[in-house]
DNA sequence: ATTTAATTTTAGGTATTCCTAAAAAAAAAA
DNA sequence: TTTTTTTTTTAGGAATACCTAAAATTAAAT
């Protein structure tokens, strides 16, 4: 039995590893979790002997197969229950991530796979991120943020790089969503912000939202 | 914060006392939860402090109303999810016991709201037993078991009082389900089985089904 | 190449929730 | 009413998952 806890290293240590392609350090993790270093020392101890980590003092840990498919199954349920909490009972995108965080752990294939059903199969969560199949595939799409675009360039918002609750109530505010058609008008010199039009509004966004708001690219 | 623990023996108090009426015993709840008496008595102690029971050294304990308030949650998110995984997700009812074992503890009081909502606000659960509202109050509807129904009487089945997968599983074979329109034929006086019959179909159900079948009483 | 700084691990504790075995109290039987 | 049985509580431990402080190791800077 994987511990709620020891499925919380999992996915940080698979998210971590995700945007670093290195072994993760423990440092790294402690941050993600906001628990101690030495915490995290003994619990990937114990990962090692369920063999779900492969880890070597000093040098970081990275997840085993076995490790890595409680990791992803981990995020499928966190992003089905997602897409559920905003499409089925009309949550908005801002409060969901605590109650999947609770929702993720709840330990039943049957119940996960009749939900992706009942949801038809999403390929995305609410955030536009990616939602694995039941075999563990990733659906990705090249994403770059606004920030990376070019003046007159065009875009179609795909996602967030941010799951914070005053970033998304922002964007909702903005009328901001998966789907909307934006172009950069302008990139202001002095702070990086940037001018965007979309739905025949104009906005100022600053650096830091342009940031974390994704288009796809291709 | 109350944490799950807690929530199972709040639970398990609630249940009990629901039966008896009396103060419930350290016993009673030992054997529902299925661990130690010195376990309850350590973890009544804690409730204690916490004001959830009111409790006198071997004499019991009962719930407080803070506590009882906890319990009534408990049991509405409990039997929303069940009716949530037979209705939308078509599990079947005797599937569903242990997945909301899980869900019961998940803490949004918005989840619970908009998840009543969804539903359409049920009076009962898949098993026929009434869920509670936002504001605690059940809908108690009087029942009585097959057993103790007369010759000839007729009645509409309105739920079980057992919640066993091998039960539930005989009652799906027999197709019988909350709803069904039954009259009782003959009691058998050797073993006190019983001939019944309902949707042109006759069949003879053993004391124990019979007992665990409950009828509306008006 | 040392020294200094940062990271990681070890050592020793705390809180929660469970356990068994023994003692205490209450209930039932003789 | 005394003895026996049952129930409940106390005492002392174990596992999980966290912590702080100190030691060990690695990385960075002078």
């Amino acid at each position: 039995m994987i511990t709620r806890s020891e499925e919380n290293y999992l996915k940080a240590i698979f998210s971590v590893h995700m945007q670093t392609k290195k072994n993760v350090s423990t440092n790294d993790i402690a941050n993600l979790l906001d628990t101690s270093p030495a915490s995290v020392t003994e619990m990937i101890k114990k990962l090692q002997e369920k063999k779900l980590v492969i880890y070597e003092k000093y040098n970081g840990v990275k997840l085993s197969s076995k490790g890595e498919d409680n990791a992803i199954k981990t995020i499928r349920k966190h992003r089905l229950w997602e897409t559920f909490l905003v499409n089925k009972l009309d949550f908005s995108w801002s409060e969901v991530h605590d109650v999947a965080e609770q929702l993720e752990h709840i330990k039943s294939n049957k119940l996960t796979d009749k939900l992706d059903h009942f949801l038809n199969y999403p390929k995305f969560d609410p955030h536009g991120d990616p939602i694995p199949t039941k075999n563990g595939v990733f659906n990705f799409q090249e994403r770059i943020s606004i920030f990376e675009m070019d003046i007159n360039e065009e875009g179609i918002i795909m996602g967030v790089s941010l799951d914070n609750k005053d970033f998304l109530d922002h964007l909702t505010k903005l009328k901001i969503s998966i789907g909307t058609r934006i172009r950069v008008l302008e990139q202001i010199k002095f702070d990086q912000s940037m001018k965007i039009t979309y739905d025949s509004r104009t906005e100022h966004i600053s650096k830091e939202i342009a940031e974390n708001i994704l288009i796809k690219i291709n």
